[in-house]
Order: structure tokens, then sequence, then C-alpha cells
DNA sequence: AAGAACCTTGACGGGTTGTTGACGACTCGG
DNA sequence: CCGAGTCGTCAACAACCCGTCAAGGTTCTT
């Protein structure tokens, strides 16, 4: 649970605290929202890993809260619905609005860690170390190696973390929010080492190499992909 | 669960026969394996989707069996435990050993059904839709990339947030306040800079192109669809 | 203890973006 | 017919973001 990056909507103020210490003793950032209203600003202002989600919540409830991530916002994290109601039809109904998981109150907070810790190894594509493809360019988590084009490339253990979040993200934008969170959780450097490490990313990836794979989105983010054609 | 290909692992006749006849009538293909053995062959001579996995079985249980899948195959196909053991241990450890989730017996069928369907689109990435259209333009967020007519536009930050608002909105129309709100929250700038935006943005959208999209509807706010009927 | 590798920091310059204010056209109701 | 409000257009400026790179400090290795 390192560095993951949490949002809990839930609006039990004792349960909430209780999940919430829990996560973050676990290594996990976590906001609270006691409502839907508070949860839609901060799910647009900034990036989480994964959602615990209330059903029955005061103004709009889980359900719909849910469906409008999927629909309207189109966000893909994952989210596990934590609720009281264990009838069937309250289960379906929170997978058909594109929950992940469904957990019904009370629960033991280690079954809640495994399965956010199994959404979260789902999504960042490491259930198994198979390597990493984008274009010629592979990672091998296993072995800890990068190569293009066949080559092997150097890189430092930073550029490296970097590079394996890039990728497995492709060819998603990846924020500069969620870069310096996962790389360095609350610890984020005063000044802004990530450019460095951009820089010296791109040296090795990039610079020996015909066409560039990794771009930067001026004020949104980075990605790596093969192509993105230059508009205007 | 159209054109699913699942495979069992269940050394009860009974249960196993049961969830095989549900899941072929949800339209799924199933393989069926009584044992470890058996289910190794399957699974290296075809490709599944996704596999059901006792824990119980004679020989080789199915914790060992999933981790085998994931280190030594290198799968990363989903697994559900599907047992009747409920202790948090069990639970746990099926995740440790690298489950996606795990269903304790005896679970209603449609429930299986929504955990299948759950993983399934998020192994596939169909969790949320990944563009916006309307009429010939395209916006796909995760990429941060907007099409018209097949041809890259090139839109700064804030001109893309506002079309990604009106195109999630339309072909409703969206007030100005509204606009306001989302982009600047409670920091609205003093001065009326969405004008401005909106002329950048129209500049991208509308302009290279013969007919117009953008609509201002005077005093209410903008929409973007096709072919507004003008006035009324 | 010496050396290498690495991370962080700060500085510089160029490019992009957001905001502001000005101007004229238009609408609508008085 | 006029005034208030709204809108499109556009340029100018400040703020911000980014690529580049070197220097210092930390940690790890030898």
């Amino acid at each position: 649970m390192e560095n993951l990056s949490i949002i809990l909507v839930e609006d039990h103020r004792q349960l909430a605290q209780t999940v919430v210490e829990f996560l973050e003793q676990e290594g996990a950032t976590v906001d609270y929202a006691g409502n839907t209203s508070l949860a839609r600003e901060l799910v647009q202002e900034h990036h989480y890993d994964l959602m615990l989600l209330d059903v029955m919540l005061p103004g709009e409830d889980g359900y719909s809260f849910c469906q409008y991530l999927r629909k309207e916002l189109a966000l893909d994290l994952p989210v596990i619905f934590m609720t009281a109601r264990d009838q069937l039809e309250d289960k379906l109904e929170g997978f058909d609005r594109g929950g992940d998981d469904y957990i019904v109150k009370p629960f033991a907070l280690p079954e809640l860690a495994a399965r956010v810790s199994a959404l979260i190894r789902r999504q960042r594509k490491e259930v198994t170390a198979n390597t990493l493809q984008v274009a010629d360019l592979e990672l091998d988590p296993a072995r800890q190696e990068v190569r293009r084009d066949g080559q092997l490339l150097k890189l430092s253990p930073t550029a490296f973390r970097i590079l394996r979040i890039l990728m497995r993200e492709s060819p998603k934008v990846v924020s500069r929010e969620q870069l310096e969170h996962e790389l360095w959780g609350d610890l984020v450097p005063d000044s802004d080492a990530l450019r460095s490490h951009l820089y010296n990313l791109r040296k090795a990836v990039d610079k020996p190499f015909e066409n560039a794979l990794l771009n930067t989105l001026p004020g949104v983010g980075f990605s790596i992909q093969e192509d993105r054609p230059t508009a205007g």
C-alpha cells in the first residue's frame, strides 16, 4: 500500500475515521469526503488510485455517483463499494453501475486491504512479472532491465520507476501530481526534481534514437507512446 | 458474458455442473477440470479469459496452483477463488497468492456472474468509454487528444477542459455559471476570461471547418451539437 | 577511506498559457 | 431611439511551465 492515493466517500464519521487510520498506517494517503459533492470536487482536482464508496449517503447515493464517474467523467479508477446492504440485488446494482468490488459491513480491515491491493495490482499490471512493451521499448520488471530496439539502456533507479509508470499507463497521460505522489508519497522534494529525472530519462530513452516516445503535454502531464502527432 | 472463455477448476461434480450450466447459458464457453493437473494442461494449451478456482482440491490445492500460474507460467488471467472457507486467513491467503477475487460458497449465481463481468471489463479496459463524440468531433480524455474529421487539434489546457465539459453535457446547454464554477471553483477570475477561452476554442474547433458546432445562447449558456436550429 | 552513482537543487532562457482590458456589434425592453 | 447587458474579436502582459545543465550533497560500493 506504499504511496497509494485513496479517496474514501462515507458519511459515518466513526467508520470513516477507523478506515482512514488503518489505511494511513498501511502507508496510503487518504482523502475523505462525507458526501458526493465534495467527492466530485476532489476527484476533479486530484488523481486517486482507488475509491472506497459507501452506498447510502446524504443526497446522491453511491451507485449514482459511481455511474457518474464512469459515464460522465470517464474515470477508470477502481471503485470498491462498502456498505451494510448485503442483499443480492444491492450487490448486482453495485457492479452494474461500474463498481469493481463490493464489501459488506461490518468487514475485517485486513480483508479490505487485501481487496484494495488486489485491484491495484491488477490495475498496475503487477499480477505477473511480465515485460511491458511500448513500440520498440521493452521493460522487464523482474530483471530491472530496459531495452530499446533490442539494446540495453542504462537507467538510474528513479528513471526506471518513472518509465515503468509511464509504460504501464501508456498511452494515457500521467499527471505530474500522480508521478510525484507515486515516486515519493508525502515526501515530494521541494524543488522540481521530477524535471531533472525526466531529462535524464529522455537522454537515455529518446536521444540515441530517431523518433521520440516520451511526450510532454505542458500543464497536463507526460505520456509515452509512438507517433503522437503534433497538431497545429 | 458473450464469447467468454472460462476455465472452472472444482472437484465437486454437483456444484461444477451447476456453475457450468449457468455460465454457458449466459453465453460463455466453459472448460472444466476436477484437479490441478488437468487444469495445468488445459491452461498451457488454451487461452482463457478467466479462471474459477476451488481451494480444496485433491492433490495440489487452489492457492498453490494460483501461485504457480502467476510465478511460473506468468499468466495474468483473472482468478476468482470459489470456496466454502470463509475465515479471514483463508481469504487473505487467496489474495496473497495472486487471486483477484474470493467468493464464499454457497453463493448466488448472479453474484458470480457480476464478479466475473467486473473483472473482465477491468481486464479489457472497458470500464469507461474512451472517447466522447459529437458529430465528427472526438475527444479522448486519457490521451488528451481532440480530433475533428480525424485531424488532431491543438488546444490549450483550459480550452480542452471547456470542450470536455461541453461535450460531456451535449446536447444540453451549459450555463456560464456552471462552466466557470467547474473550471475555477471559488476562484473565478475578476474579468470575463471565459469569453477569451471560448473564442480560442472556437478558433481551433470551428474556424477551420465548414459548419460550427459550438453554439452560444445569449443570456443562457453554451452548447455543442450539430445543426442547432437558429433562433426561436 | 576513496570513489562512483545517484538525487536534489538552483539558475537560465525560451515558449506557452491565462488574464485583462478595450472596442464595436448585437439584442431587447423601455 | 436609446441604454444596459451580452457577445465576438484581439492584442498585450504577466505568470507559469519546461528543457537544459552544472554543482553540491548524500548514499552506496569497493
